[in-house]
DNA sequence: CTGAAAGCGCTAACAC
DNA sequence: GTGTTAGCGCTTTCAG
C-alpha cells in the first residue's frame, strides 16, 4: 500500500508536505505541488480512509440497516439510498437484519463506535412485535443520528420518512365505494408491523365513513408462514359475493388477481383489486394491477436528506417527521 | 465516545494494561480483568473499530460490489453473502455499481485502499461489454483479492464462483426435445452477459446434437430497454408454431407464460416453458413455471468461503473456480 | 503483573 | 515554503 511517507521519502520532503501539497494548500509551492501529485498518480496513491476517518473523526458513511432485502420494497430503498449517499460523497455500510432483533442490536453495536457518522434504518419485524427500542435509544444517546424511514415507532424521537399509510388505504377503499362496490374486503401478511395497521386502520374509517355500506368490514392476515395462494383461495371460497380486494402488502394483490381471473371473476366488471405494490409486478399482471404506489425512489432519498443535514448542521433542532405522499394508480383493475 | 485512556483514567492504571485486561491476557491478574471489564461494560465500552483495523491492517469486513440489487438473483446473493459473512465474523460494505462501468471502477479504488480486507463482486454489464478489466486487474495486483461471482472473465486470474451455464440450457433444451418438441425457441434480455453467452451455447450445442430436430434454432434477444411483453406478443405472432420456450433471463419465462396462456396454448401439452428463476416467482404462476433453479444461496456461500480462505492462507495457492451446479426442477409447465 | 513507548496513516497547529 | 510535532484509538514489544 503506498502511504505519504513513501512519497515524503521519494521525493526527499517531509510527510505534511506532501499531504499538504496532496489538498492544494497555497502553503505550497505550485512546483512542489505538481511533482507530489504527479508522484501520487504515477504510485496510484490512495489515501487510507481508515486513517482519515479515525483522524477527523468522521467517516462520511453511512450505516444501512434493512429488514428484508428479498422484499421488493426494502432492495428498491436500498438502491435510492445509496445513489444518493453517493451523491453526496457518503459510503454505506449495508446490515440486513433479517428481521431479527438481535440481529439489529448488533448491528447498531457494532458500527456505532466510529465506523458510520449515523444510521438509515427501518425497523425488524421482530422488534416492532416486542416494541422493545432500547437499542435505538442507546444510540442516539450516544448522539449518532439514526433516519428511522417506513417502520417506525413513535416510541422513539428522530428523524422519520413515512408513508401515509392510512391515507393511501383509506383513498384506496374510498375508491371502491366510489365504485358502488359492496362487499371489501382488505388482505394482509404485514399484520404486525406498524405500516400494517396503519393501512388497516384506512380501511376501517373509509368503510366507517360510508353511507349505504352494509358488509361488515373484512380482514384476512395471512400469517408470516402462511400459503397466501391457500389463504386467498379460501377467501373466494367462503366469500364469492366479494366485489373489492385491497391487498396492503407487496404481492397479494398479484396472487389474488390470478386467483380470481382462475375462477372466471370479471376484472374489473365484477370485482376491483387494488395491490399495494410496484411496477415491477405489472408485467406479471393482465390486466394491469391497479396499485398504491409507494414512491420508494423518494423514501430513500429524504432519509439520506435527513441524515446528512442531521450530520452537518450539528445543531440540535428539533426532529423532523417527512411524509411521502403515496398515490393511487388506477390501471386495469378497477373501474 | 468511552475509549481505553477514558477507562484507563477512571481506574488508574495504563492504556496497555487495560487493554490486555479486554483481551483476557494472562499477563494481568484476574482481579484487573475483572475491574477493567466491569468499567467497560458499565460505561458500555466499544472498541473503535476504525482504530483496531487501522493498527491490525486488517478490517474484517468484504467490499461486496452488486451490479444490480433490483436483479432478484442478486438480492439473494447479497442476501447469502451477508449472512455467511456475518457467520465467519465478517462486516460487507456494499456498492452498487447499477451495471455502470465507472461507478464500478469508483468503488474499487475506494474501498482499496484498507477500507476492506477483499472483495467479491459481479461484472457490471456495462463493462462485460466493453471487456475493459484494467481496473479489476489493478487492485488484484495490490495483492488485495477479489472473488468473481456469476459474471466473470476468462481475461481474469482469480477465484471465482460460477454456474454451470452452458450446460443448464443442455440440459433444459434436451428435456424438451425428449418431450417431442419440434420447435423450441430461446428468449433472452441478457445477450450482452457472459452468462447469457453460455446460456446460449447451451442450447444451440443440445439442438445440434439432436438427430430428429429440423427447425433452425431461434433466439428471441430482448434489448435491456425493450419491453418483454411485445416482444412475446411479437413472438407469438410471428411463429405461431413455437412449442418449446427456454427463457434464460429471470422474469422473461412467467411472461411467456402468462402471454401463451392468454393466446390459449395449452401448456404444457401444445407448449413447454423452461424459466431461469428463482421460487419467488411461482406464486404468480399457474401452473407452476418449471425453472433451472440457480442455488443463489450456495453461490453466496462459496463466494465468501473462497474469499475467506483466500484471505488467511496468504499463501498464494492457484485459485480457483467453483461451479454451482443449476438444476432442473420440473413443475407444471413441462411434461 | 503493570507500564512506557512506538507506530498504523493521516491531518493540522505551530515552528523555522 | 517546508518541517516538526502531537495526536486520533488501538495493539504490542520490551522494560521494569
Amino acid at each position: 500500500m503506498v502511504t505519504l511517507k513513501h512519497l515524503a521519502e521519494q521525493l526527499n520532503v517531509s510527510v505534511s508536505t506532501v499531504s499538504k501539497a496532496l489538498h492544494d494548500s497555497d502553503e505550497i509551492s505550485p512546483d512542489t505541488i505538481e511533482r507530489v501529485k504527479a508522484l501520487a498518480k504515477f504510485l496510484n496513491y490512495k489515501p487510507n480512509q481508515l486513517a482519515v476517518s479515525l483522524k477527523n473523526s468522521k467517516t462520511n458513511t453511512i450505516g444501512v440497516i434493512i429488514p428484508n432485502i428479498l422484499n421488493h420494497f426494502f432492495a428498491k430503498a436500498l438502491f435510492a439510498i445509496e445513489q444518493e449517499a453517493n451523491k453526496q460523497g457518503y459510503n454505506i455500510i449495508t446490515c440486513l437484519s433479517n428481521e431479527l432483533y438481535a440481529k439489529e442490536v448488533n448491528s447498531l453495536q457494532l458500527l456505532s463506535n466510529g465506523s458510520v457518522d449515523g444510521f438509515i434504518m427501518s425497523i425488524a419485524e421482530e422488534t416492532q412485535i416486542s416494541n422493545n427500542l432500547d437499542h435505538i435509544e442507546a444510540i442516539l444517546k450516544q448522539h449518532v443520528p439514526i433516519v428511522l424511514f417506513d417502520r417506525v415507532s413513535e416510541k422513539i424521537t428522530t428523524d422519520k420518512v413515512i408513508i401515509d399509510d392510512f391515507d393511501a388505504a383509506y383513498q384506496a377503499t374510498n375508491h371502491l365505494l366510489s365504485e358502488g362496490r359492496k362487499h371489501i374486503v382488505l388482505i394482509s401478511n404485514i399484520d404486525e408491523l406498524s405500516v400494517g395497521k396503519l393501512r388497516t386502520n384506512g380501511y376501517h374509517e373509509a368503510l366507517k365513513e360510508a353511507k349505504n355500506y352494509d358488509s361488515e368490514p373484512l380482514v384476512i392476515a395471512i400469517k408470516r408462514d402462511g400459503s397466501i395462494e391457500a389463504e386467498i383461495e379460501k377467501l373466494f371460497k367462503d366469500h364469492a359475493a366479494i366485489d373489492g380486494i385491497i391487498a396492503i402488502d407487496n404481492t397479494s394483490g398479484v396472487v389474488a388477481l390470478h386467483k380470481a381471473l382462475k375462477l372466471n371473476y370479471k376484472v374489473p366488471e365484477d370485482l376491483s383489486i387494488i395491490g399495494f405494490s410496484d411496477e415491477n409486478v405489472l408485467q406479471f399482471t393482465d390486466p394491469k394491477l391497479s396499485t398504491i404506489s409507494q414512491h420508494t425512489i423518494d423514501v430513500g432519498k429524504a432519509s439520506v436528506e435527513l441524515l446528512i443535514n442531521r450530520l452537518q448542521n450539528k445543531s440540535e433542532t428539533s426532529t423532523e417527521i417527512k411524509t411521502i405522499k403515496a398515490q393511487l394508480q388506477l390501471r386495469g383493475t378497477t373501474k
